[in-house]
DNA sequence: TATGAATGAGACTTCATTCAT
DNA sequence: CATGAATGAAGTCTCATTCAT
């Protein structure tokens, strides 16, 4: 499904995907403390538990963690949010919903998030269209949800501003992560994801 | 004014400001290209026009020079800021107007932006904070503007909606330049502010 | 027959000798391409058809595959040369002949005496005897056929200089090879193993 | 004259100088001894007595010092042999003179050309045809030198010939060091010229 | 003040070899 | 006998920083 395939010296194919799941997890975990680039290979070897050569086995480039790391947090931020909006519909509730339901992930997957917001940018000129591409697939999904509540009449937006709404929707979500520092001394998740529903539903102007 | 020192061997203050000046134009430049641990000391120096020794004698670190990249860049989008919306009142109109002239200097400093954005969390704990308070500074801004529209009657926001809002427009700025790559091909800079403001002021949902 | 033992954890010897070729086979051309130390065991175990494991089943260590594959090419040049010269006799006529057959031999197998006289000084202090002794048999062989020559009256040496002759004989034998960036745009074979006899039999003074 | 430039980050062209040559002096001690894949660059800072750093301060690659190294031997070489063969005129005496310098050159600097003639070969297809050409400018020397003598009428030789003769007194001088191992246990230096350059005049054959 | 040569810790990566299966 | 995952010592090279001039 339009993933970067990254080559490994280990043919068994199940105990790529373990040790790799082993690997980013570590990383994950020391992007978030310290970067990517003050983060060193020996230290994702030690911390995923094996030699820095058998880390080698599996990857071909410091670089090439960095995509993985990006790749499976991708995944798991559609996974968890598969899970948290099963059935949407196409009405306005709906579309609550699946806010509510996305900033719900969002804070739960708040250092992944961020140590990709923060370090996508060192992914090389090879590897950031893949990531991208994932960015551009979650914004789509927001995207289909307001369609088919417009469609519903429920909505009033032309197609242009669909997508901004999109976007909207989207950088609201990490930004509960990225602004942490200041949004969650503000906010409880609640009162924020309800604020921002409401800003996005009804505006600020005063009606009448 | 709440900044940080930074200590020099040079004694001469003018000089140092001078310098400090073509030192931190040619870091935005490289930092802009290769990013801030990608960017050598060494490069800075040469792009600044003078020898390494040169460079530590108005730095301790590398870091230093970061912190003056992004210190130089929040005092340029500032007063840019400044020249655009000189005279601001407490109407809903002014609200738009602060709106636009905020994304316009956006789009003109996207270059520098995008740096501050992408490194600041490069910063040491030491310095970050003096930075995150040029953020709240400009946040408040925008909050000082909306309350007065609310105080005018012309918007119906809760006080912590007020927040919300004010962080909502100073995001959708950035957006305009860390998003650019998908963004700048959907809009150009006025649909999106158009879009912004008309999204902001009347959100999504269909009256009656 | 002199030969360096080289201990294998498989008993088979059959399966030593089937799997050793193999393995010099696959060597050789590495080699050939990259050279002794640029050239991987684990290349050369792929390029021999089978695992890295098995590889060091067959030989202790990465150099033991180097002596492998000099004594294997010293043994080949040996058994083509013996083909050629099959029953030569104590004529100036079969010196000529010897030569050119050693000097066609060498064209044949380029790439082997190529690889062997640029890594055989990788060869350890202990290998490289058994090697530099095949050298001097080959130079000895040569030494026969000029003092056969001799005897008979048909050349006109000193022993010093029938020992030199020799080994100039060997050495403009693998000229061929290790300059034929510069020898094979000057001469074809035929022209080349010409002019070497020519000038070894009759020097390059004017007589009269 | 047609070097390859070798890019330095330190600009005083004089230290340059200083630095590499006792750079190229220490490496060609550890490559005698241990050829060039089995000395580390630190090996060779240490021997020349600066820090790794000051070493890739004069050099970008662990290549370049082989490239300075084979460039420096061959300069030295010449240099000699220039000195030796001060005024050679057309004579087949002249010729000989020659070679006699030559290989008196040669046996001086063995230890030199023995380096270099091992290792030319691990030079990248970027920096080795300069290290070729002058091996054909040294050809080339014996070549008109062998030319102005057949001109005179001294020596009986075609065109092809010429050149051949000039390429075994190249290689005759540099096995007289890589073959050292057996001709300097047979011979002195001065029994293998004569020889060597009787046989070049006389060859082998029987007059009469 | 200005220069730039010198430093060396430390980064990434390779690869010969082992050993449990 | 065969396999191939695991190991870690060791290699090359970078770069922030210092200090003598």
């Amino acid at each position: 499904m339009g993933k970067k395939e990254v080559p490994s010296l280990v043919k068994d194919e199940k105990l790529i995907k373990k040790r790799r799941e082993e690997m980013v997890k570590a990383a994950v975990s020391l992007f978030k403390e310290n970067g990517f680039h003050r983060t060193t290979t020996r230290e994702i070897a030690k911390a995923s538990g094996f030699s820095i050569g058998t880390l080698y086995e599996y990857i071909r480039s410091k670089e090439d963690i960095l995509y993985l790391v990006c790749d499976s947090i991708y995944d798991g931020v559609k996974e968890r949010l598969n899970e948290e909006m099963s059935s949407s519909g196409n009405t306005a509730e709906d579309v609550k919903a699946a806010v509510t339901a996305y900033f719900k992930v969002m804070d739960e997957m708040q250092d992944e998030v961020l140590v990709m917001y923060q370090e996508v940018k060192s992914l090389s000129h090879e590897a950031l269209p893949y990531v991208l591409k994932k960015e551009i697939e979650m914004t789509a999904m927001f995207e289909g949800l307001l369609l088919q509540a417009r469609e519903n009449n429920e909505l009033s937006l032309s197609k242009q501003e669909v997508k901004a709404a999109a976007h909207n929707i989207l950088i609201q979500g990490q930004m509960w992560t990225f602004r942490r520092w200041i949004l969650q001394k503000l906010y409880t998740l609640e009162e924020y994801t309800d604020i921002q529903i409401k800003l996005l539903f009804d505006g600020i102007r005063r009606e009448g």
